[in-house]
DNA sequence: ACTTCATATGACCGTCAAGGCATATGGCGG
DNA sequence: CCGCCATATGCCTTGACGGTCATATGAAGT
């Protein structure tokens, strides 16, 4: 079953899957490689990956291609929206207390 | 000992929490109020989010206020900020695609 | 000082997920 | 058709986490 994509990065080798396809897509035995993790590991975690859309999967002779897919990272983006506001209030009341103190 | 940001996150009733905290700071007991979770949850999910700086505890009387703190959470927009360039070239592709087809 | 209210902590339990190992699948070359 | 290579899956053990219940802390009021 597909699981929540916050617990999905909750693991950092996961993350570090992520960031390796960042820029390229990679078949699982670079991934291997790249990660120092075990092959049947570094599987799971790409079942996980795929469950849940962050990652589409080709199959190439007889090797898996991975390729990331933005679609569950523009979400968690989109969570995030609300907060943004926060932020903008914080540096507006930085440049208030900034001013304040240059006059 | 301080959790990883995604890791807290990643717990459904902790995002509440922040939900809920996002427009104003709220007591312990409203926040329990708000969430239909017991106490004693409600407390360990805020020891969690205060050690990991997510949010911050003032005390008010008996009470205790906690309120929003932006540092996390900008950490993690940080991190999906090297992605956003894929959908910038997802939606690129579409439009070039786009353009193709209107020819 | 004693009680009460608001919150924190500790102990215990059930669940779940991650890693390692062995093994199954499935395409490909000889 | 058989063995090989790349990858996936099952089983098992272990450690972390969340919930509940009971209890500790600590400030306020009487």
């Amino acid at each position: 079953m597909s699981t929540d994509a916050f617990t999905v990065l909750a693991e950092p080798t996961r993350r570090r899957i992520l960031d390796q396809l960042r820029d390229a897509e990679r078949s699982v035995g670079e991934l291997v490689d790249g990660l120092g993790v075990s092959q049947p590991a570094v599987s799971k975690h790409l079942r996980v990956l795929r469950d849940a859309g962050f990652v589409t999967c080709r199959t190439a002779a007889r090797q898996r291609i991975y390729r990331l897919d933005p679609g569950p990272l523009r979400a968690v983006d989109g969570w995030l929206d609300p907060y943004r506001r926060l932020w903008a209030r914080h540096l507006d009341a930085l440049e208030r207390h900034l001013d304040s103190q240059e006059q």
